[in-house]
DNA sequence: GAACTCTTGTAAACACCGTTCACTGAAACC
DNA sequence: GGTTTCAGTGAACGGTGTTTACAAGAGTTC
C-alpha cells in the first residue's frame, strides 16, 4: 500500500490541504475570495510555494472545477442508491437530487455550470446524468418517439450525443442497441436538460421574474410534466 | 432644454464616459477587467476620482447591470418592431433576438443571468419580456389553460407574478381583467421561460452534454415545441 | 471684484493580489 | 559522503480597491 515515499505521501497531503483549503474559501466566501494567498495563509506556508502544486492561479481553479464535478457526482449517486424504484423513479431522484445539491452549494454551481469558460467535457460533467440518460432511453418505457419527429438538421448533432451516451454506458459495461437509442428519444433526453438546467439554475440565481416563496413544488410541477413528455409517467406522486 | 448648470453637464458626460469605459472593458477583456483603475486610465483620470461617481467598485457593477439590462430590453424592443406578424410571430421574434443577444455578449449576459447576487427586480428585467408575456396571455389564443391544471401550491406564487404582468403592461397603458389573465396561462408562461433560458444559457456557456455544431435549427425546434405546449402555434415555419 | 463654499480631481499610502526569481535546507539517491 | 532533487522562503514587480489629506477650479454671496 504504502509504495509512495516519505517525500511523495507529504507532497499528496499537501495538495489534498490545497484543495481543500480552497473549496471553503469558494464556499464560504464566493469565487474572488479563492486567492493564491489565502490558500497558502490557511496551509501556513507562502504563496510561490502553491506554484510547486500548480502552473498558475486559473490551474488551480481548474483543478476545483474538477473536484467540484467529482463531488457532485458522488452526490448524486448516493441520492440514487436510496431509490429502489423504477426507471422513472431514478430519474425523478437524481433530478431533484441535481436541485438540492445545486442550490446547497451555489457557488459551486455558478462557477462549473455558468460560466463562460470552456465548455466542459463529458466525464469531468459527472457522469451520472450521461448514464442515466443512457439506462433511460434503453428502457422501453421511452419508446414513443421516433426519429422522423426530429428535425434532419439535427441528426448530424444527435448522433454525436449518441455516441457519447453509448460510451458513457459502456464504461459500466452496458452494452446499448442503436435501434434502441434512437434519435427520438435522445431529443427528448435533450430537451430535458434545457428544462431541468433551466429551473435550477433560474432558481440558484434568483431570477424567475417574480418572487418564489414555495420553490419546491414549482421544481415538481415542471419535473412532472417533463417526465410526462419524455414518454413515461406513470402516476405523478413519488 | 440647458436646465443643467455647466457642472452638471459635465459631471454627466464624465458618467457617461465611466459607463462606456466599463461596458467596453466587459465586452472585451472580460468581467474581472471591469477595474476602477482601467476604467480612470482610460478617461485619462486617477482612480480615487471614480469614487466621486460610485460608492464602491461593487456599485459600479450594480450601475453595469442596470445599463445592459436597459440596452438589451432596447434591442429586444428593436427586433420586435421588425415583426409584423400577429402575436405568435412576435413571441417567436423576442425569443430568437433575446437568443441572438446572448450569444453576442455573453460577458454581459452572464453578469446579469448568471450572477449569484440579488435578485434582480421586474423593472431591472428589462420589462420587454413581461410586456409581451402580458399581451401574450392577453390574446385569447392561449385558451387552452384552466386553473385546475395548477397545483394549489403554486398558487399564491403566481398570483404574485400575475400582479406583476398586470403592472408591467398597466404601464403601457394596457388593461387586463384578471378572468383573461388566468393562473393556467401565467403557469405556462413561467415555464416558457424556464426552458428559453435553460437554451440559451447552456449554449452560452457551453453546457450541453456534446459538441453542437449547429445550435439554431436546435434552439428553433426547441422554440416550435414551447409556442405549440403553450398553446398556439399555426403553422411551425415563421 | 473679493471672499467663501462646493465640487472634482490629485498624490500618497495601505493592504491585498498573481507571478517571478534567487535562495535555502532537507530528503532522496548513488 | 557527495550529489541531485525539490518543497518552501523572502524579496521584488506591477497590478488591484480604498482611504486620506490636499489642491484648484466653478459657483455663489456680499
Amino acid at each position: 500500500m504504502t509504495e509512495a515515499t516519505r517525500r511523495e505521501r507529504l507532497r499528496a497531503e499537501t495538495e489534498r490541504e490545497i484543495r481543500q483549503a480552497a473549496r471553503a474559501l469558494l464556499v464560504e466566501r464566493g469565487r474572488d475570495a479563492v486567492t493564491l494567498r489565502a490558500i497558502a495563509r490557511e496551509l501556513g506556508i507562502t504563496a510561490p510555494a502553491l506554484y510547486r502544486y500548480y502552473d498558475s492561479h486559473d490551474a488551480l481553479l481548474r483543478q476545483l472545477c474538477d473536484d467540484i464535478c467529482a463531488d457532485m457526482a458522488a452526490a448524486l449517486y448516493a441520492d440514487l442508491s436510496l431509490e429502489t424504484g423504477h426507471v422513472g423513479c431514478k430519474v425523478r431522484a437524481v433530478c431533484r437530487a441535481f436541485r438540492r445539491w445545486a442550490l446547497a452549494h451555489p457557488q459551486e454551481f455558478a462557477l462549473v455550470f455558468a460560466s463562460p469558460r470552456d465548455p466542459l467535457g463529458a466525464d469531468q460533467f459527472g457522469s451520472v446524468f450521461l448514464q442515466l440518460a443512457g439506462q433511460l432511453i434503453a428502457s422501453n418505457l421511452v419508446a414513443t418517439h421516433a426519429d422522423d419527429e426530429v428535425p434532419e438538421v439535427l441528426h448530424e448533432d444527435l448522433v454525436r450525443f449518441q455516441q457519447v451516451l453509448v460510451d458513457a454506458v459502456s464504461v459500466h459495461g452496458v452494452q446499448i442497441g442503436e435501434d434502441i437509442l434512437n434519435l427520438g428519444k435522445i431529443y427528448h433526453v435533450v430537451q430535458s436538460w434545457v428544462r431541468l438546467y433551466g429551473h435550477v439554475a433560474l432558481e440558484v440565481f434568483g431570477r424567475f421574474p417574480f418572487a418564489v416563496s414555495n420553490p419546491e413544488p414549482m421544481f415538481d410541477s415542471m419535473l412532472d410534466q417533463m417526465l410526462t413528455d419524455i414518454g413515461f409517467q406513470e402516476d405523478a406522486n413519488s
